[in-house]
Order: C-alpha cells, then structure tokens, then sequence
DNA sequence: TGTTTTAGCTTAATCGTTTTAGCATAATTA
DNA sequence: TAATTATGCTAAAACGATTAAGCTAAAACA
C-alpha cells in the first residue's frame, strides 16, 4: 500500500480548519454550503501540496455510491466484446467512472458469481451481455431494482433496460442482397441456440425469403457451438452438394470458419458459392482473405455509448421502473463475396 | 441501489448477539477468536437466510485492502492484450479478486489518469503494459511502494517486476529459420519507437545477422505509428525493388498490413518474398490467407498468469523491495510463408 | 474452599468521508 | 438601537465492517 496518504484530518490540521469545511471546500459544486472564496482556494491549495487524494472506500461507505459500474461480457477476448468494452471503458473514463470486467465463457454459475462479487463491490450498475440460462439472475437484478442494461441480446418478458441490433432486419438486408444479385438458393448457417439475437436473425431471414416467395428454398443449417470448424468441414461439402448457391452466417465466427473450409476444398467465392458474413469486427480476418467479403454491419461502438448512456441515467434517476430499450441499425456492406458471376 | 442490504447489524439483532461476534462467525478461519461451534452454525444460517453481501466499501476502509487490482493495457480492443486480460481476469477470479481494467492507447497522460484513478480507489496493486514517456509515473509507483508487475515491456533502470519476453531471442530464431532456408537479404520491418521490446527485437535481428557474417545485408524499415496500411502502400514496394528476400515484422499489425499490401500488388508468399511476422494471436487474420503463415510466437497465456502470480506474492509480503523480473521464450512457428521455393 | 484459568461473549474505538444541525459574528433591516 | 438575516465556520453522527481490550461465569487447579 502506499506509504501514508493524506486525509481530509490532515488538511484541516494543516490549515487549522474542520474536516468539515475541507469536505466543502473540495467537493461543494454547487454551493451548497458557504465558504469564503479565500478559504476555498487556500484549502484547494494546501491539498494540492499534500497531494490528497480521497479514499473512495470511505467515501462510497458514506455515500452509497461507487462511481463504478460492473461490465460482464461472454468473453472479452472476443473482439465484438472487446470493442464494446472498450467504447464503455472511454465513455466511463469520460464521466469519471471505473469499470470492473468479468467474462462469463456463456457458463450461468460463473454469470452469476460475478454478479455477486460485483454487487458486493457494491457497482452502482451493470452492463451485460446475457448468457443463455441466466434469466433468472437478471430477474433478480431487476427486481431488486439494480440498474441494468442488456446488450446485444435481451429477453421480451422482462421490464429491462437494453440496447440489441435490429437483428430480423440484419439478415433481411442480407437476403436482400442476394435476392437482388439473383440467388435463389440461399441457406442459412447458425447455432444451436435461444439466445434471443441469433433466434431473431433466422427469423429475419426466414421471413425475407417469404417474402421471395421462396418458401420452398428455405433451408437453415444449425451447429453446436463447440468444434466449429470441425463441424464445417463436414457441414460445407454437403451443402455445395444440396445445390446452394449462397450462404448467410449468423455469426462472424461461422464465417470465417467456413471460408477456411472453404479453402481448403478448393471452392471459390463467389464463383462456387456466394457468402455474406454477420459483423466485419475481426476485419483482420476479411483483409487477407483474397476476396472481399459481404457483410452485416453492426454499429459497435453504439451498444458501448446508448449502453453507458441509458445506464447512467438509471442511475442517476434511480427509477428503474423506468426502462428503456434502444434498437440500433444494421448495415449491409456489400462486397465480392455477394456478387452474382 | 438494492433495495436495502442486510447488514452485519441486522444479523446481529436477529440472533441477539453483538457485531463483533457475528463478524468473528463469519470470518475468523484460524480461530483467533473463541466463538462456540453452536453459534458458529447459528450466525451463518441465519446470514444466508438473510442472504447476507458483506460491504466491501467498509472492509476496505476499515481493513486498507480491496481484493481489487488495476490492470492497464494499452489498448483492450487488441487482441493480444485482450487475451492477456483475459487470463488475468481468470486468475483473479480464481483468487476471489476483482480486476479493474483500463486502457491508454499509448497516451501518457491518459495512463497516468487511469493510475490516479485506480489508486484513490484503493488497488491493492497494478498490473501495467507501459507506453512511451511513462517512466516517471512507474518510478513515482515504485517508490511509493506499490506492489506494481510490467508486462510486455520494461525499464531496466527501474527496480520493478516484471514479465517479459526474450525478444532479442525471438527475431533470431527468426533470422535463423530463413538463415537456414537459404535467404540472405533479409530486412526486418518495424516501428519508429523507444519501447523496450520492440527495440529488443531490433537488436536481435542485428545480433544475429552478424552471426551469421550477413553485416552488410543487415536493413531495417521504420514506420509511423500512424496510417500503417498507407505506409505499407508506400514502403513494400521498395522494399522489393532492394532485391529483399525475405521480410521479419516486429509486430503483427506491421505483417498483417503488409500482407495485405503485398496481395494487392499481386506479390505472392513465399514465392516473391519470404514472411514472418511476430504472434500469431490475431489467429483469424492468418486462417483466411491462401498460405500459411510463419510468425513467433508468445506464450500470452503465461503474461497475465505469470504477472498476476508474482504481484499476488508483492501483495501478501508487501516487500515491494524483492522484485522479480520473468522472462518468457518465444518460439519460431514455421510454416509456408518462410520457405525457399 | 479459594484462586487461577479459560471459554464465550460484549464494548467501544477505528478506518476517512459526508452531512445535518447549530453557533458565533457581521451585515442588514426596521 | 434592537431585531433580523447572512455568512463562515464547527461539532458530531453516520456509513458497515474489524479488532483490541475487557468482562462474566464456568471449569480447573491447589
């Protein structure tokens, strides 16, 4: 620990004053309480000089307030969470606010240990990425009236606060896109799963080829989160087989995965099949690849700031009967890999 | 705020004890203090039922410690960073310590904000990747008796713990893998920059060319920091028309931007020049390139282990004096792009 | 039986702030 | 001039935990 770190005591002894009027002196924004400009710059001064700095485990122990939020992410080392942590990190900054990070590996127990401990540290809120089977902590959360914001995925039957990409839009671009082209065997690639944002993008694309007309094309392929590229390197043969002409991932991961497949089977894209991926976030990934690639864009740094915001005024109000939820918009970035040749 | 948390008074009243004998059930795990086994059972039952969340804010005040360390990377939407926060995170968890993250973006007033930040929050120590001119905020951490571990780079005129690379060693065996492949002009491409381990990485080169009595093939490429890909447009093909044979990066970013460069100008890999760029964690990048790449590769798992574990061992000691520096190794992944064809 | 030891508990101080209530003194008003 | 109001400050309680010191009754000892 630091040698010995001045206190407010030491101020006021210092400058012969209360630790009262050194508290005012130092905090009292808006003049609530009187003191003299003199004293103030006197008291600001000699702080300076003794290089204060406030212990902010007794002023949350007085105040109730931490000025820290909690953020608890799927995985941060995935670059879509990693960028949303880090818009949330600048903003947080911005406000004088810390953030406390946890990854819960989508594992409900470590969800919900996390939770406590933040709650414990006693965070002022969160901001979360939900993990599957983890409703009833968020449940709880609400109910005890904690602030919360969801991100990229929410559940419809709780009063919560989120910010989630229009997901059904999301992959009607997409179809969109390749409707316009001229493909009319068009599949979908997805995961196993009820996590509300990958449901709702095959719903949009289900939709959407309605809308074609195209109900008997409808085909979605779905894989189990584990082994991806294992799985792909079974998945992909048998759909070229079946005759499709295009895919849509539901997710960047399943993209890239099947473009490696891909490769490795000596198929082109577009020439040999038409792919549109969902977010271009590990751009890296997309530059070396020798097309370019179709993507749904997802405006990322968005979720961090409409997140940060939407919490902070839960906080400050304190009403979190009063929940909102903010929709963002995709894009689609429509590139070679979508081209009809 | 939740509602109304139960406090160690409330628990109190409800067994009909005094504080202090609740705080003793609930903590004292070496029997310093005398509590009957009965009571014991009966204070911790009844904690749970009044499912109980000790006040950190008031165990910090009182106690001067938070299980809470500060971690600040350069910039958390890096992959390789991200990962080692990412171990970290887990480590800490594992301990029951919370991680507090925060990013500089290489900008040293922003780093030292976030160590002011984070010391009036009371860390019980700091996990830090350095930027440029942050000496003296290190040196003022180090003096004050900080418990403080460097990760990635590190000062030598500073008594600090440390976890690091062997970077000189990691450009040679680079030098040694297209040594031994048959090429001789090989330059080493790299940043304009003081810190530590890319300079290493520089010397390595150097050294080893000399080695190998290659002194007046011995070149070296520096860019900005800025508009890598712009640069790249600019010094690639120069590159290859000095006749280079083969090109060593001293980061990924650097090899990943050229690599794009280089199929843009329809340059192929190994064939008109050899590759190898430094880490290969920005895994994906490389997974899509139609050949294989040869990077060095670092043990990023074993940073953040490594440094957690020493600045735990800093923590409990508190001898801030008995620091210890860990050098990692890299090791040379050889694939396509460095062979001679 | 009287004294010492020990087990089991309580009291109260403490950590560094914030904040309510109140107390002089000076300035303003009637 | 006396009453009122403003100004600038202080005293002290509170936040929720930990912990040194002390107290009481029972057990162990001589």
């Amino acid at each position: 620990m630091v040698a010995k770190r001045t206190t407010i005591k030491d101020i006021a002894e210092a400058v012969g004053v209360s630790t009262a009027l050194v508290s005012f002196a130092l905090n009292d924004g808006n003049k609530k309480y009187r003191v003299s400009e003199e004293m103030v710059r006197k008291i600001r001064s000699v702080a300076r000089e003794m290089n204060y700095q406030p212990n902010s485990a007794a002023k949350s122990l007085r105040s109730g307030r931490t000025d820290t939020i909690g953020v608890i992410l799927s995985d941060i080392s995935n670059r879509f969470f990693a960028d949303i942590a880090r818009c949330i990190e600048d903003e947080a900054s911005e406000a004088g606010i810390t953030v406390m990070i946890g990854s819960t590996d989508e594992n409900p127990r470590k969800f919900e240990r996390l939770v406590d401990v933040f709650l414990n540290k006693g965070v002022d809120g969160f901001i979360i990425v939900p993990c599957e089977k983890s409703v009833h902590v968020i449940r709880r959360l609400v109910e005890a009236k904690v602030p919360v914001v969801l991100i990229d995925r929410t559940y419809a039957d709780l009063d919560v606060s989120s910010v989630t990409l229009n997901n059904r839009k999301a992959t009607m671009l997409a179809v969109d896109e390749l409707y316009g082209q001229g493909f009319r065997k068009i599949r979908f690639i997805t995961y196993h799963t009820t996590i509300s944002n990958i449901v709702d993008r095959e719903t949009g694309y289900v939709e959407s080829m309605r809308k074609y007309g195209l109900e008997d094309e409808i085909s979605v392929s779905k894989i189990k989160y584990e082994n991806i590229l294992e799985n792909m390197r079974k998945l992909i043969p048998q759909v070229l087989e079946d005759g499709v002409e295009a895919l849509i991932f539901s997710t960047n991961r399943l993209a890239i995965d099947s473009l490696v497949v891909l490769r490795e089977i000596g198929k082109k894209v577009p020439e040999d099949v038409a792919v549109i991926a969902f977010d271009g976030s590990e751009t890296f990934a997309f530059d070396l690849y020798y097309t370019t690639v179709s993507y749904i864009k997802q405006p990322i740094e968005k979720f961090g700031t409409e997140a940060f915001s939407v919490l902070s005024k839960l906080i400050k109000t304190g009403d979190t009967r009063d929940y909102k939820t903010v929709v963002l918009h995709p894009e689609l970035i429509a590139q070679e890999s979508s081209k009809k040749k």
